[in-house]
DNA sequence: TGAACTTTTTGATAAATGTCAAAACGTAAG
DNA sequence: CTTACGTTTTGACATTTATCAAAAAGTTCA
């Protein structure tokens, strides 16, 4: 979910109020926005850099989302359920990062709950998103995955380690690497 | 996303409101609720009975989704964004369906906005649900894709064709007929 | 610059999964 | 009961993807 998108969605003085009470902050390459085995409570807004959330799995780590200037990232496993979550969450560049904690958040929807018909909207997006890759993941060969990943955030080939993209799409390295070299 | 469950998330005023507006239907095994290359209006929960949600790739059918009971089923790729959808929302069984159209859901929320934010509460979880599902397909082999559907929805394996389970998570129904004999 | 470190590629091989065709099985309808 | 039809399994084989090890390329920093 791209928030320099979003004008169209949500009236800007919700935009501007969310803007008043998140924090600024900048963080070095490889800080940890979120460390797993901890309950993650806030919700991060890249504003320059890039960021991932991974875990472990049998010692390899699995990159599960990927989020640039404009987007959104936090620990999804944690934030609402409020239970300790598996992913870290990790600057992949030095960045600038808004936060706010999703208390706040939710404080700011009791207070003006003309609000809540927006974060909705926001969030059946988010919602199809999701259900996009999952059919990326019953559709698509890995070929297929790699190209539509060009196709659609092109970008982010350039910035991110290869063994980042590939586990994102669900395969090796090994094998990003050969389909990267095919015809 | 089970209704039933509901109880603890919603109020049961809102709960009651909305199966006021329903309306119910009953429709014979194969009926398609939804048919491809519209635009889909209505969410359907599912009463009594079962339903999947598929499309073609290559000829082939894929169940992207299923519901049984108490779940909710409808085209996400055309209810919110109004574009033709490219699913067939199909019945497995003679069922008794409850509709509503997304109008009248989005009516009755300008009415009582109080509501708003249980509605977001749902899309939130709907939203950690598909989270989940992607996972699954970053982290486990096919094989344990299957033992987890087993783990979390037993009944399915029962009622529904293991063509269409198959499909669902991602794999031939000959490799499911496979794994299911495997020690 | 060059040593140390990380990332990416390559090769050989193994394992998982897909494809196609046919047989076996199950079930509904005449 | 028996035919017809849809579903599931099986077998032989092909393709895709993973694994492991090593080399090559790129990056960082003293």
């Amino acid at each position: 979910m791209n928030f320099n998108q979003l004008d169209n969605l949500v009236p800007l003085d919700l935009i501007s109020k969310i803007f008043e009470l998140m924090e600024q902050h900048s963080f070095p390459k490889n800080h940890l926005l979120h460390e797993k085995g901890t309950v993650c409570k806030h919700i991060y807004l890249i504003h320059k850099g890039l960021a991932r959330t991974f875990f472990y799995k049998h010692g390899k780590d699995i990159t599960v989302h990927l989020a640039s200037e404009g987007e959104v990232i936090t620990a999804v496993d944690s934030i609402i359920s409020l239970k300790k979550s598996r992913y870290n969450v990790e600057l992949l560049e030095d960045s600038e990062v808004l936060s706010i904690s999703y208390k706040t958040l939710q404080d700011l929807l009791s207070q003006y709950p003309e609000y809540e018909k927006y974060v909705r909207l926001v969030l059946e997006r988010m919602y199809t998103e999701g259900a996009d890759r999952i059919e990326e993941f019953l559709f698509y060969s890995a070929k297929e995955r790699y190209e539509n990943l060009i196709r659609t955030r092109p970008q982010l080939i350039q910035r991110v380690n290869l063994g980042h993209i590939a586990s994102y799409l669900g395969m090796t390295q090994e094998t990003l690497s050969r389909i990267r070299k095919m015809p």
